[in-house]
DNA sequence: CTGTCGCCATTGTCCAGACCATCTAGATGG
DNA sequence: CCATCTAGATGGTCTGGACAATGGCGACAG
């Protein structure tokens, strides 16, 4: 049908942007299905292979997944909105589990969670906002939170074992009054927080654990929270898929908030 | 040379597998040039075909760049981080340039940007946060910031017209004293601002405007800037480059940063 | 009406080959 | 010694074809 020019954009470009004005111009509409792949192979006169090039990069660009063997269709972004300061700060409100759990359960949708619990040395990255010597253990939580038995995130928390060791955070349960409360009672409240925030595809792990399509960026939001002395005593690694959440966070005096968090 | 199972998983998995392990083993370094596509050939006995789909994964995992016709060659992350409370809330400090620019200097590069100044009907995101109605206008400044001549990020600023009309906001040339103090002038000083950032794949568009390389998402960060009355009064949207930026934000009293902002 | 089984449409993987586009290094000429 | 040109190496695009894997749906048996 719709002869493509032979100048110089590639063939595969040209109907990747056609695919995308469709589908931005809601020509397929969210979790519309896309012409197959033999069908775009009539209608440009290319081989499959070009076609499946095309829609190799609307893949990669996370706006359509291929659901074998059904076909093409266009993905649906539905945003949880994350909340880092609530989270955290708050050592006397409801800890992070029931929050999530109730926010979740709002919706109508059933939330779950592992916890596992070790001793390690902790990656450089945590290391550094711990302020570890080299080769120096720390405690790990390690949390996934599903949502519908679909894994939604990551949560590593650790702690510095000269702080946490013999108390009940070393233990693989759930924290019923929350972490930063035994914290707390443990002579070390936090009244800071540093959020440092970087977006990178995810690795492979990472993507099997969470069940990732391509095209799916994760936001790695690290978190140290500081006592009044300024000692950090807890360091944060929260993995969050891109297409599933969103960070808010307020600063200063802000109106509330109206907004859904569909 | 090395034999690859012919169980279950693709072969190309499994030289992506191969690869990967031998990049994040040090075995390549950041800026080390992976094997040629015939290389690879040779060494799994496989077509260009299947090569070229192995890479590819890497390419859009972000590990990998292709330097055509010079061969692949493993990404380097350069952070820079953007600190979103100092550039916005300091109405009275040092406005939002040269901030950018001392700090880009001070690492002897070259900071520069580009502005332009419209009148147009904000897209919904923005609409939304300044609460206006469909179909009102705002005036947006939209800059795009480089260091060394090559794009770094974007900053799109808009404010309701009906409050900056005939103000300096509106004139295309950079704001000595800063935006925020303008509009503090104008009788519209922010309290607050709230924070949101989501993580995604960048539009064509971006990918250009930016000079992305395949397999690097953005973060978007949205700012809202509200006055003592609750009234929104700017909003921002921030395009960063997940290979070129890590947001931080503090939160409490937090120590003294130390670390550099490579 | 219900459940099972097999066919079929669709995407996934891999092969083999051709020509194009672009940068670099080395050869060549002044 | 320096500038210019050229050949080669390397990745980019596209063709054409073959078989595998998977999930849905209709035909069929009970």
């Amino acid at each position: 049908m719709s002869a493509l020019r032979r100048t110089s954009r590639p063939v595969y470009q040209q109907i990747a942007d056609e695919l995308r004005d469709a589908i931005s111009g809601d020509d397929i509409g969210p979790d519309g299905r896309l012409p197959t792949e033999a069908e775009l192979v009539e209608r440009y006169g290319v081989t499959r292979g070009t076609v499946r090039q095309a829609l190799a990069v609307l893949v990669n660009e996370g706006l359509v997944v291929s659901d074998r063997p059904r076909g093409y269709f266009v993905r649906r972004r539905r945003h949880m909105t994350y909340r880092p300061q609530q989270e955290l700060l708050v050592t006397d409100g409801a800890p992070a589990m029931d929050r999530f759990h109730r926010s979740v359960a709002e919706e109508g949708r059933t939330p779950s969670q592992t916890i596992d619990v070790s001793i390690v040395v902790p990656p450089r990255e945590i290391a550094t906002r711990l302020r570890l010597n080299a080769g120096e253990t720390a405690a790990v939580r390690r949390r996934v939170r599903s949502i519908d038995g679909e894994p939604f995130n990551i949560n590593n928390s650790y702690y510095p074992l000269s702080i946490v060791q013999g108390s009940e955070i070393v233990l693989p349960h759930d924290i019923a009054r929350g972490a930063n409360r035994v914290l707390a009672e443990l002579g070390h409240r936090q009244v800071g927080l540093r959020h440092h925030l970087i977006s990178r595809m995810p690795t492979p792990s990472e993507r099997h654990r969470l069940q990732l399509s391509p095209g799916t960026p994760v936001t790695v939001h690290y978190l140290t929270g500081y006592t009044a002395e300024g000692i950090p005593v807890r360091a944060v690694e929260n993995v969050l898929p891109g297409d599933r959440h969103e960070v808010l966070i307020e600063d200063g005096q802000v109106p509330p908030d109206n907004e859904s968090s569909t």
